[in-house]
DNA sequence: CCTTTCCGGGAAGAGAAGTTCACAGATGCG
DNA sequence: CGCATCTGTGAACTTCTCTTCCCGGAAAGG
């Protein structure tokens, strides 16, 4: 299995040669640079699996980096480094989209667990599954049922004639349809009651159509 | 439009009826509640859109109610709010889930701005479900089509014939019919000499099937 | 009790999606 | 030139999805 490429962006060059050197020691695939401007390039020609970024430097900073990382490499993870950490510095790094936050100083060990974690989080994420793939993809191909899903996550849970009306569907018989095509696929449940509600799937399926609207808009 | 509900959870009664008074005021429809046990089953009766959580509570922590709030209710956002902020307390509770994170004491301003920021945001994810999205979709779909954009991806450019041989199909005219579908969907070009490869638009929505793939086998 | 609303089954048909066939221009090759 | 391969088009046909309509039982409400 072919070692995991990390980039570290930091314009503290000790530090940056440092944290090459502990990385490289754990076995992976370090590359690294001074500046988000030289970042972005590099990412295109090498994508790394995960990036460290440091906070404050000349031009650009790790900030601003995030979101344009996320928009292209968006199965790239991000752990920002910084030396003067706030709460409101690290709340603003999480909301762009970094998935940890390291404050200097910090141990070797400190390090390689962050990096461990993310990598690991990375690796489940990149699973495949072709048989359900078709099913699932066929499901979502239809927009009542789409609708169905938002509007359950919307309201956490809904009985039969709730759906109906709040999809402004005359014919219930049609949103039984469909209704029955999400609970096949196991996007919904109907756990007592017969009230409806997504099932830990569904949740996760409708996550990812988010996701896809916004590439798509972008 | 009915207006939006807040749910408040905090011990301190002076602080909750606080906040309570301040969202009231704002036009917002807001329950309350001292702890976190309490807010579940409440959660249940009406659903809220957003909730305002304290993070140091007798009995489960604020922390600990995040991702059992997210499960059930997966569209409410979440902010956490806390007397005692530390960097690696924030950092959690956004890994955790939580949208914003609000240190006491903050001024009325902070926590209405935080509140009509989750909020709008909230519904920016709401929209975003109809435009392209369908097209999108119903041609993703169909498996023949992923494979060639997986194909595609995999030798960045190809033949016509060579995708057909490579997709082990005898009837040529049936990928003729996919290719065309996909063109339509501007996710493959034929740019010069006939060469298929994939729109950058093709790339992003491959990434995504990725994505798609993951957590639907998780 | 009767009536209404809720929740759903199942069949039939409209409509979309996918497949196959028949054919054809372009290109290259001996 | 004669033949084969590449790259399609268009129409007919099949298959699957979706909608619509008709039906019925269960619960609620008066």
């Amino acid at each position: 299995m072919a070692p995991e490429t990390l980039l570290v962006i930091d314009d503290d060059a000790d530090l940056r040669e440092s944290i090459v050197e502990i990385l490289t020691e754990s076995g992976y695939r370090v590359l690294a640079c001074a500046t988000a401007e030289a970042a972005l390039p590099l990412c295109h020609e090498v994508v790394p699996q995960l990036v460290l970024v440091d906070n404050m430097m000349p031009g650009m900073g790790g900030m601003a980096l995030i979101p344009l990382l996320k928009k292209d490499f968006p199965a790239t993870r991000i752990i920002m480094v910084t030396a003067f950490s706030t709460v409101d510095n690290a709340v603003a790094a999480m909301k762009s989209g970094a998935d940890d936050y390291l404050a200097k100083p910090f141990r070797r060990g400190e390090l390689l667990m962050a990096v461990k974690r993310a990598l690991e989080l990375r690796r489940f994420d990149r699973q495949h599954c072709d048989p359900e793939m078709d099913e699932a993809l066929a499901c979502l191909a239809n927009q009542i049922r789409r609708e169905i899903l938002a509007t359950l996550a919307d309201r956490g849970e809904m009985r039969f004639m709730d759906i109906t009306r709040s999809l402004g569907i005359a014919d219930h018989t049609k949103v039984v349809f469909h209704l029955k095509n999400l609970k096949a696929n196991n996007l919904i449940t109907q756990n007592r009651e017969k009230i409806y509600r997504l099932t830990p799937q569904g949740k996760k399926i409708l996550d990812c159509l988010h996701l896809l609207a916004k590439k798509i808009s972008s």
